[in-house]
DNA sequence: CTAAGGACCTGTCGGC
DNA sequence: TGCCGACAGGTCCTTA
């Protein structure tokens, strides 16, 4: 389900709701998570009240506070999710009847709930200690969205490396956010086959690459998302970019730009789609 | 160090 | 209708 935009919007949604909410209580219905979910979890959100949400690559961070003003210094640390392939984060009124795969909830003074649901369960819910940077966030590149993330620094990263292009973008430690669709979706937009060793690109097409990676991001995220089979925002809507996907999923379809046929591929063992002729392989 | 593959888990869909 | 394999938006870990 969920690539950065999607996540993007997820957190979006729920800081309308809520930062300065108290947590009454938490429930652990299933740990098993990604990684097992630690059960002082429970105790350390008990009365606590939840500050505004943040993202990071597509971690969704979650600060609480000893006291409802939320000020700095009242700070104890953060909730850190992932919502793998499949998870879900939502804020449902009280009594909403759980789901077969509902693993979490935080009951919240308003009455309501925040539910974490996740049927494939590759999502995980870490506890950061405050001050301190999560390990699995220690080691990320930039932002796909932040002035760091640019045509030359892409350059660089690719020299000497072999690997193909699509799975060097989705590289975490390359940068951050850019999954499958989008993946698929960016090369497109800039003309470059998915199969090109990274380091073959010159720096006009890394310039071209990220400047299409930010703009497939910006649109993904300004259209709430792409809804493929059940992603639902936190509001409950679909996403629309699927709308607006020129290659991701659209195999022996007419491409959009040249009419010849959209072609798909295993690639790192994610299928991959593109247009041979508006995406020539360069050696 | 890089690159490639398997692993984790459940649900759904298409073919027979 | 039922069974069985392939596949799904993401990482992490092991092996070469």
């Amino acid at each position: 389900m969920p690539e950065l935009p999607e996540v993007e919007t997820t957190v979006q949604g729920l800081n309308l709701v809520l930062p300065h909410q108290q947590i009454t209580a938490m429930k652990i219905y299933d740990d098993r998570l990604r990684w097992p979910v630690d059960h002082a979890m429970v105790q350390t959100s008990q009365d606590k009240w939840i500050g505004r949400l943040t993202r990071r690559s597509k971690y969704i961070l979650m600060p609480l506070y000893s006291d409802k003003d939320c000020s700095a210094e009242q700070c104890i640390g953060e909730i850190m999710i992932h919502l793998g392939m499949s998870g879900r984060l939502q804020v449902i009124p009280a009594g909403t009847a759980k789901e077969k795969h509902s693993h979490l909830d935080w009951h919240l003074q308003s009455g309501d709930i925040l539910r974490f649901t996740d049927p494939r369960r590759f999502g995980s819910v870490l506890w950061v200690i405050l001050g301190e940077i999560h390990p699995r966030l220690a080691k990320l590149g930039p932002e796909p969205l932040s002035r760091h993330f640019t045509g030359d620094y892409l350059y660089q990263r690719a020299i000497k490396r072999q690997q193909n292009i699509k799975v060097f973008i989705m590289n975490a430690e390359i940068v951050v956010g850019v999954g499958n669709i989008y993946a698929s979706e960016s090369l497109f937009r800039a003309n470059i086959h998915p199969l090109t060793p990274a380091s073959q690109l010159s720096l006009e097409q890394m310039k071209k690459l990220v400047a299409a990676i930010k703009i497939t991001l910006k649109a993904a995220i300004k259209a709430g998302g792409t809804t493929l089979r059940d992603f639902k925002s936190s509001d409950g809507k679909p996403g629309y970019f699927k709308q607006k996907l020129q290659v991701y999923d659209r195999v022996g379809l007419d491409c959009y730009q040249c009419g010849s046929l959209v072609e798909q591929l295993k690639i790192g063992q994610r299928s991959s789609y593109f247009c041979a002729i508006c995406q020539p392989l360069s050696r």
